[in-house]
DNA sequence: AAATTTGTTAACCAAACGGTTAAACTATAT
DNA sequence: ATATAGTTTAACCGTTTGGTTAACAAATTT
């Protein structure tokens, strides 16, 4: 049963090295601590993914593999377009309470990489906004929306849902409240941003 | 005139420090790199600034010190509630424009390292909320607008700016333009933003 | 102009880093 | 039981890292 030990020995790896990667980065991580948390020798780290770059990819597209159903839910659900925004905004709360670091890490590590979106969008199941497209058209020509641009309503969309998680020190000192009642905040928005974004473009 | 002369090193220290930091963060730094840019010899780095983290916090001091007075636009100007939000979205993006890695930065390290925000809170010019409180509860009574938390209001309107710059690798990739037509909509969004968020609160 | 302070550099250092090696251990197959 | 293949470790290696030192150069002070 040496197919069961490895895939343990793999996963707590790539356990331990999303933990580490998640919350330091490529560059701040270090091998040891990647291999300290997963209770292994450090050349274990590369006897089973050979260099820090192809842990830290496979950490990264599983990261990715995460989101991109979440983000699927706004682009190529079938239900209608109110009806989606609402659902979004609140499953997308309790998904990044699930993993409090995964967008913050995918999108810093895409910034410091550009690059690397080639590699993200050419596999399989990478989110399409073309029939979102088709669904905002369509409601503006029902006279259900005022007019907008699929692309700028689904980047306030975007903007909207993620923002407040990436942006939570800042923004916590701003608003001037302690980590409680930041997390009511959050909480509110579960509902309270989609009403924000249907108000601005219903008619 | 040594004075003169010191100054000129400690600045272009800096400055150099400035663009490495902002673009590889913290940890991604290296002090050998930063000498480089700044065409001077490393041990100079730390006759002027002793150590990195000195370093580091002076670059995101004065980074912040940019920063801070963007976002009080929102928070301390005297113009109306609609006006103040349209400024704001407007200038914004010129701003960034001026500094493209500075908010990010910002954000990135502050969420690396969220003990850092008692540092700069505790400075004098940290923006602060309740006079935009007062406006919107004003601006709700008067029948101006529909009831919101201020707080929210804050939050929307700071993601719906800031993100777009943060989540540009993201968005370019999933709405599926390149960077010239990126910009357009960014450029767009000057406008657009603005009554985005207007539509939505207005009676 | 001599002395002192300030600015700058080349060479160096210890620690930390990612990665390798060779040997030991484990488990299955013969 | 023994060979074989896969798993794990301790010890090691070369490089890079942040930081120091000591000597030199330039400017200020006396």
């Amino acid at each position: 049963m040496d197919k069961i030990k490895t895939e343990n020995t793999e996963t707590e790896i790539l356990i331990a090295a999303k933990e580490i990667f998640q919350q330091k980065g490529m560059a701040g991580a270090r091998m040891q601590e990647i291999a300290d948390k997963a209770k292994i020798n450090k050349a274990l780290l590369h006897y089973y993914f050979r260099s820090k770059q192809l842990l830290f990819e496979a950490v990264f597209k599983s990261a990715f593999s995460l989101l991109a159903p979440q983000l699927n839910k706004v682009l190529n659900d079938d239900s209608d377009l109110f009806e989606k925004i609402k659902r979004f905004t609140e499953s997308y709360v309790s998904f990044v309470i699930k993993h409090p670091y995964l967008p913050n890490f995918v999108i810093q590590e895409l910034n410091k990489n550009p690059e690397f979106v080639l590699k993200l969008r050419s596999e399989k199941n990478f989110p399409s906004i073309s029939k979102f497209k088709l669904q905002v058209s369509d409601a503006i020509q029902q006279g259900i929306i005022k007019p907008i641009e699929a692309e700028q309503l689904f980047i306030n969309i975007m903007c909207l849902n993620i923002f407040p998680f990436i942006g939570e020190p800042l923004l916590m000192a701003l608003v001037d409240v302690d980590k409680d009642n930041y997390n009511k905040i959050l909480e509110n928005r579960k509902t309270e941003v989609a009403e924000f974004i249907i108000n601005s473009i219903k008619i």
